[in-house]
DNA sequence: CTTGCACCTCTAGTCGCTAGAGGATGTAGG
DNA sequence: CCTACATCCTCTAGCGACTAGAGGTGCAAG
């Protein structure tokens, strides 16, 4: 009988207020019951989710994903093959991230390297810009593709 | 006298066409000249400009930054000191970056290696998004702080 | 002369939130 | 009981860096 408002459930799972509403919004939370103010009024079990919910962004999972994984969840017979398969795409993509990231790394190194701390004119930093052909790693190919998690 | 087309420019610079439009309305390129029929019409330094452009973002520079960098080069007698510090800024970003994909990396792993393959109750991937306390390593303070370049 | 592609402008959508306006509710102290 | 004040409510708009689509015009080849 403990009401747990939305400024608590949010102290509780890490998971900032505005981003519960919005979580509600999506369809990723259920809509709590209100109390006689029409307050949100959330139980233990929603905490849970939410902390699930945040644990699974930090990781990177997009919403999508997270939208399976607590299907998953809500039904713990069924075959786990899914969040499996999940969990492998997104260790891929953040193989294949850090892979990019280490060729922007040699590449940025050159750079700041490179730069004689003169005049524009005999900057590497600009002269790479410009001209391709001077990068030290190629990186073609290279699509913005989303996902943050710094 | 040799015209542009903005499909053209497209192809040399492997920006795309509506992208380079999009430049030009928040005043990265320079509006082009126009055709009788009021079609934009390149010359080649836009070409380079594009390719700049290009290159830095898939370096994975911002767009504000990219603008400083274009002004940098417009005026090759100024310092580069600018220049140098957007790149060892950006450089940092990276490294940052990398050192939490492996950590994500790290935490993958185990849970993909922990799954069971059987069912959803006795699958890591989901215990470890549930309960926090699973984690193999401690990635707190992780904020989503936007840029990609996959 | 017609077909068909490339071009034009404009608006709206993407993702995962975040910020702010403008108002209602809940709680603690006087 | 009244007053502060924090917290809550809904709603809309904004972020970055594009992308998609509608609805229309220009242009070159067959």
């Amino acid at each position: 009988m403990k009401k747990i408002t939305i400024g608590d459930a949010s102290r509780q799972s890490g998971v900032k207020v505005p981003t519960i509403r919005y979580y509600e919004g999506i369809g990723l939370l259920a809509a709590p019951s209100r109390s006689e103010g029409n307050q949100r009024s959330y139980e233990p079990a929603d905490i849970s989710r939410l902390v699930f919910i945040r644990h699974a962004r930090e990781l990177g999972f997009e919403v999508e994903a997270i939208r399976t994984l607590l299907t998953l969840q809500d039904d713990p017979h069924q075959s786990c093959a899914s969040a499996d398969a999940i969990a492998k795409a997104r260790l891929i993509e953040v193989e294949q991230r850090i892979r990019s990231l280490m060729a922007l790394k040699v590449e940025l190194e050159a750079m700041v390297e490179g730069c004689g701390h003169g005049r524009v004119d005999q900057c590497r930093v600009i002269e790479v810009l410009a001209d391709h052909g001077q990068c030290a790693h190629p990186h073609h190919g290279l699509q913005a593709s989303s996902l943050s998690v710094s």
